[in-house]
DNA sequence: AAGCCGGGGTA
DNA sequence: TACCCAGGCTT
């Protein structure tokens, strides 16, 4: 493995050095995203924030912002979080010791184990997405993944292989076969080290492995935004209830259990009084937004409102309003900052 | 233990 | 369309 990884290894920024804000900043990023897809926000995080210390003292919007675009956006709050605690806790210095790591916002089993060996040279195995898939085919592991005791079973493999004087490297080795060679469709076994090894290559099993149970289904949301603008600025709220895009900016929403033209919806009560102090500009197309859990059906459609209406009711007490410049520096949903940026 | 949380790449 | 990605948090 480690062979396959000195001739086969892709060069990462974070893999120069053993920096523990680097090593952090990169697997915090990386969670659940492809190195090619992290790789620019690594960058731009890193020249942004130079230091723990510079991100801590950020303002969350602003941390938001640099995150936009990347998806799981409780990472990037969690990520701040962990920011504050190491500033303030730990005198800015990460913790070496695994069980320390992992009580940080953010930072769970993988995350602690690859800071702690990666940064630490501690014998911490990691266990993530690579690392199951090369295991279970390796090993022939037939166990649904989505049960506790077989990522346990994996867990306790990867203990009892990783070596104590190189614990690091062989972390990274594994993930990158796993990531490069031992791919999810059509792995190199033709070119395998392990070929006649490798349980899964020998039952010609290695695309059914690893064997997931758990399928998320999909939820269709229709969402209807009103991008009302008066003088030069447009009405904004910022999302903070448990569901998507929480910490992100969006226009004044109405959303329905089913698709609804404009006439269905129900408009807020001023507008219902006042029907001759707005009307409607524009009608976009209809947007079909994908989400690995739900799927957002949304429509813009532009309103204009006279000076004088006034905006007192409950619904619209979210909402304030912000120049093109402000929501241009704005955390906003892709959704949101395609339909804008058009 | 199960459900929730994004956006993009790939077959 | 379905699945996956250097997972973690909440319930």
């Amino acid at each position: 493995m480690i062979r396959w990884y000195n001739q086969n290894k892709r060069d990462l920024p974070w893999r120069k050095n053993r920096d523990p804000y680097e090593i952090w900043l990169a697997e915090v990023i990386l969670q659940q995203t492809r190195v090619d897809q992290g790789l620019p926000y690594f960058f731009h995080f890193k020249e942004k924030y130079p230091t723990v210390n510079h991100l801590a003292k950020a303002p969350i919007d602003d941390v938001l912002r640099c995150w936009q675009g990347l998806g799981y956006y409780s990472r990037a709050r969690n990520l701040h979080k962990c920011a504050k605690t190491i500033v303030d806790k730990y005198n800015g210095k990460f913790p070496s010791e695994r069980e320390d790591l992992i009580r940080l916002p953010g930072i769970g089993p993988y995350t602690s184990a690859a800071i702690a060996s990666f940064s630490f040279g501690k014998k911490e195995a990691v266990v993530d997405g690579n690392v199951i898939r090369v295991v279970t085919r390796l090993y022939g592991i037939e166990d649904d993944i989505s049960e506790k005791k077989t990522l346990n079973q994996i867990k306790i493999i990867v203990d009892d292989l990783i070596p104590k004087s190189i614990p690091g490297l062989f972390n990274q080795a594994i993930m990158e076969f796993g990531a490069l060679h031992c791919t999810p469709k059509k792995p190199s076994c033709h070119i395998c080290g392990f070929l006649g090894i490798c349980e899964a290559q020998i039952k010609g099993k290695q695309e059914k492995l690893p064997y997931k149970s758990r399928k998320t289904k999909k939820r269709i949301r229709y969402f209807n935004y009103f991008l009302i603008k008066i003088n030069d600025k447009y009405l904004l709220r910022k999302r903070e209830e448990r569901d998507i895009w929480n910490g992100l900016f969006e226009f004044f929403l109405i959303e329905t259990k089913t698709d609804m033209s404009f006439d269905q919806l129900q408009l807020p009560d001023k507008m219902i009084l006042y029907p001759q102090e707005w009307k409607i500009l524009e009608e976009s197309k209809t947007y079909k937004h994908l989400l690995s859990h739900q799927t957002i059906m949304c429509r813009f459609y532009k309103i204009h409102m006279s000076k004088e209406f006034e905006f007192d009711s409950k619904e619209w007490e979210e909402y304030k309003l912000y120049s093109k410049e402000e929501i241009d520096s704005l955390p906003k949903s892709i959704l949101i900052d395609r339909y804008f940026g058009e």
